[in-house]
RNA sequence: GCCCUUAUAGCUCAGCUGGUAGAGCACCUGAUUUGUAAUCAGGGGGUCGGGGGUUCGAGUCCCUCUGGGGGCACCA
């Protein structure tokens, strides 16, 4: 039998048989190891134990204490074991897929009746007794007509689509979990025994279509959470708890931000404290952006439907735009306008009035501009996803010499920016050209490297998406990850070289004839709405100092203080601080309590020692100690608390 | 838009198999002048998201519309 190498992660070399399974390695070197053995790494596929390796190849042993192969086998082995358990208590369901995601995994079932938090029970109560079953876990090459014919015959059509949908060539692997059988790539555990059976959970159910298109049926998803063992399970579902408890929805009623109503679906009413929040932001950024060079537009919000037609949004985007029809007196036919969905045709617009020379170039034009979108309604989602919204929005209208330049600057702001509220991380993903676009190679080979050139001169690092690009041209997004660790969309920087042909954008250049500049679309934050969702979860409602709505609340002990806390507000305020008085016949506790929980960073209580003193007691939001401050000194330090990041 | 689910006082929630609604907080009034996360007492407040149906009778069952939530699809 011919003889491999295998090259092991210490740089040992060792020969075996070819076919040698990745167990049959384990034991090779240690009993224990291959005790211990879960799966194993070959030219870095992960594979499981009973993988035959048939060529020269390195490979490296997994047991439970690689967390990232021990959880994939784990999640993956608990998917098969719940559509198990599933068909076990009704034979009737059809299964489909099941792949790991996140924290766990989901398994999509076809059935009639859909599942019920009940049936989760009873689903976890047989996965219980499959994993305490140890059945062994056991794995076959079929070929294609056997594995149709098998799955035709035990009538799982499903099964029968995907099987047609893999790659001719391509094995089929069947993996038996005890007498229960999946089609699956793998790699799983070696005995369903393997999965900790008190550190998974079956959390929801959900609706999703079979292959994520909607035009096919809907299938019954369960989402179900495993870990290696109840600790880190336990650890999870409080982490999820903590997250909730950052719920922007929550905290936006909590601490009288906003509103949503029924009459106004996806559309904001921003209350006294949210709108200040707002303001900041908006003040910050707008400072921001004219110290970049930028120049600040405002354009219509109804437009007639004849510029949306020229810019193609009519065609591709009518089912989302709100219509506005007025009936002009003696019109023969009513006026249709459009709440404008975004605002690049309008900036457009404006640089079309007047000759443009070269020497214009790169003109920097900004808007926050208010956006309507008829979202469908199940994508509505508090501030993150809503119908009426605030983009932080610019158009750079460039030449091609001067994207890198542009993109180079953007970066710097972006980054800045991020960092200024509280982001520090942040990824960025490169759009390549798709199949179906416009311009010429040659323009669109320029631009991608100056997009990437860009953000390698600035340090950073990306990842391309290959094609994904829009058809105008190639784009930059940029990820922020918030303080649990979630991901957000809110950057862009998008090349177009469509819309200013469209809408006859031009420049006279060195050379004395017409060009079309190209336009750059981009925003940092994205939506005001959304990013400010964004801001009270990630800083759990506490926001920064500069941004709290109520800064600083002055709460009386006894009535005796009452003008000396108007004196202190009076103070603070003149100061430019945002700063209330709470002279309510109360207990301190009660105040305490109630402004630490409506979020107010800065408490001063007042009682008749501060008085006598001229002082302050100043409590900070988190704390629970207090520090007695003269009353000017107080007033001192927190309006150069009180400056925005870029003013400091 | 699709699947599931949900809609009871300002908020959070209770209301068994159908017989015309309760609690805590909030609010108002009074007492209390209080030292850093909820002082005590009293009071007002909802016809149960809208519409339709079944029934002698519906918050409670059915249909439908609208909104919310969890996902899927969508996201210029």
């Amino acid at each position: 039998m011919a003889q491999i190498s295998l090259t092991f992660p210490d740089g040992n070399i060792r020969q075996y048989p070819a076919g040698t399974t990745a167990a049959e390695v384990a034991l090779s070197i240690a009993p224990g190891l291959a005790k211990k053995a879960i799966s194993a790494s070959v030219n870095g596929a992960h594979v499981d134990l009973q993988w035959p390796i048939t060529a020269d190849a390195k490979i490296a042993i997994h047991t439970m204490a690689d967390d990232a192969q021990a959880l994939e086998l784990i999640r993956h082995d608990c998917a098969h074991i719940m559509a198990r358990a599933v068909q076990d208590i009704w034979p009737d369901v059809k299964v489909t897929i099941g792949p790991v995601r996140d924290y766990g995994w989901f398994y999509d079932f076809d059935r009639a009746e859909p599942f019920t938090p009940e049936d989760l029970g009873a689903i976890e109560a047989r996965m219980k007794q499959i994993i305490n079953a140890r059945d062994p876990v056991k794995t076959e090459v079929w070929d294609r007509a056997r594995a149709i014919a098998y799955y035709e015959d035990r009538g799982e059509p499903f099964k029968v689509e995907l099987i047609a949908r893999i790659p001719e060539g391509e094995d089929l692997r069947m993996y038996w979990h005890g007498p229960w059988q999946d089609l699956c790539r793998g790699p799983h555990l070696a005995h369903t025994g393997q999965v900790p059976a008190d550190a998974f959970k079956l959390t929801h159910v959900a609706g999703a279509y079979w292959l994520g298109d909607a035009t096919r049926p809907m299938l019954q998803r369960i989402y179900g959470l495993a870990f290696k063992n109840r600790d880190d399970l336990k650890a999870h579902l409080t982490m999820l708890e903590e997250a909730a408890k950052r719920d922007h929805r929550k905290l936006g009623r909590e601490m009288e931000l906003f509103h949503i109503q029924d009459e106004a679906p996806g559309m904001v009413f921003w209350h006294p404290n949210g709108w200040t929040i707002y303001r900041g932001l908006e003040d910050y950024m707008r400072r921001r952006l004219m110290r970049a060079g930028y120049k600040e537009i405002k354009t219509p919000q109804v437009v007639d439907r004849v510029l949306w037609e020229k810019s193609g949004h009519w065609e591709a985007y009518r089912e989302n735009m709100f219509i506005v029809e007025v009936d002009e007196d003696g019109a023969r036919e009513k006026r249709i306008n459009a709440l404008k969905p975004m605002n690049c045709p309008c900036h457009v617009q404006v640089y079309n009035q007047g000759l443009k020379s070269y020497r214009d170039l790169p003109l920097r034009l900004a808007e926050f501009g208010s956006c309507h979108r008829y979202e469908s309604s199940g994508s509505m989602h508090g501030l993150m996803r809503v119908r009426g919204f605030t983009q932080d929005d610019a158009h750079i209208f460039c030449t091609e010499d001067q994207i890198e330049g542009e993109c180079a600057d953007f970066l710097g702001l972006l980054s800045s920016v991020y960092r200024d509220l509280g982001f520090d991380k942040f990824d960025i993903k490169l759009s390549t050209r798709p199949e179906v676009r416009v311009g010429s190679d040659e323009v669109w080979d320029k631009a991608e490297t100056a997009l990437a050139k860009a953000i390698e001169m600035a340090g950073y690092s990306y990842t391309i998406n290959p094609g994904d690009g829009a058809f105008y041209g190639p784009k930059l997004d940029f990820k922020l990850t918030d303080a649990i660790g979630r991901e957000w969309q809110c950057g862009t920087f998008q090349a177009d070289f469509n819309l200013p042909v469209r809408l006859g954008a031009e420049y006279v250049g060195e050379d004395g004839a017409k060009h079309h500049p190209v336009m750059m679309h981009r925003a940092i934050l994205g939506s005001f709405e959304r990013f400010i969702g964004i801001l009270i979860e990630n800083y759990a409602g506490k926001l920064p100092f500069w941004l709290a709505a109520r800064q600083v609340v002055v709460a009386s002990i006894v009535s005796d203080a009452d003008p000396y806390v108007h004196e202190i507000v009076d103070a603070l305020r003149k100061a430019g601080l945002r700063a209330e008085a709470d002279v309510r016949n109360e207990k301190i506790n009660y105040k305490v309590r109630e402004h630490s929980v409506g979020k107010v960073p800065v408490i001063l209580a007042i009682g008749m020692k501060e008085v006598e003193e001229r002082t302050v007691s100043l409590r900070r939001l988190g704390d629970n100690i207090t520090t007695s401050v003269p009353m000017q000194t107080a007033v001192m330090t927190l309006t150069a608390e009180s400056l925005p990041p870029d003013q400091r």
